[in-house]
DNA sequence: TCAATATTTCGATAATTATAGAATCATTGG
DNA sequence: CCAATGATTCTATAATTATCGAAATATTGA
């Protein structure tokens, strides 16, 4: 992944219905949930929610399928991965900051 | 780490100078690097830079300190740390996105 | 085909964020 | 104290992003 695309991903979840839209999706796991059920369950009018689901499927953590009269929105999991191995890689100095591992102390300096 | 802090977190680093700066800072690592040295490195004016900078610091990624005529910034490994803990936690369905583990399969439903 | 439903696009406006020169503030050496 | 250095704040402006009602676009059932 590269950063022009880590910042559109960033972007993406970095406002608060759409990060609120993010986890919904996450826990919904595969089968999704529809545009307007998210709009309702967040509270937010339909358009403005298209306006932000139309953002995090532009940034790629989110993909589309109609079905019927709906649109089912899905969280794209391998794009969450990349995002993660990049911010793991570049942004943690390569130590894997969920893990317990203590970053706080001196990295090593990496020689990429 | 709380919503509204990951999505201060979040917007900080969503930006093509500030995303710079801080890989810059978790490189160099706990010695930090002085305002002036960011800002020409990554070739952006001071003034600028100090705008973005004070960003940085205000979502409690980077601490700064001063050292004589400059200021030193550093990142704060402990503060993404919790960004990533947040992450995972609430956009990866809990699972260690960089861990090699596939998250494309269907997650378990989280009872949270 | 028509009405109803689900969603998106349009359009206008408000709000926020980015840019960068100029002015200001803090620190040091002479 | 003064000039030089390093950085921030001020100010104005440009650019981007958010909001949401109204209009337009699919899809389905009758």
């Amino acid at each position: 992944m590269e950063s022009e695309s880590v910042i559109r991903a960033l972007s993406a979840l970095a406002q608060e219905h759409r990060l609120a839209a993010f986890r919904l999706l996450v826990q919904a796991g595969k089968q999704g949930v529809a545009a307007g059920a998210i709009a309702e369950k967040l509270d937010v009018p339909p358009s403005s929610m298209s306006f932000h689901l139309a953002q995090l499927a532009n940034a790629g953590l989110v993909t589309q399928r109609r079905e019927s009269r709906s649109i089912i929105y899905s969280a794209d999991y391998a794009a969450m991965n990349g995002l993660m191995g990049y911010l793991t890689e570049n942004c943690c100095a390569g130590m894997p900051c969920s893990e317990g591992i203590d970053c706080s102390s001196e990295p090593e300096r990496k020689s990429a």
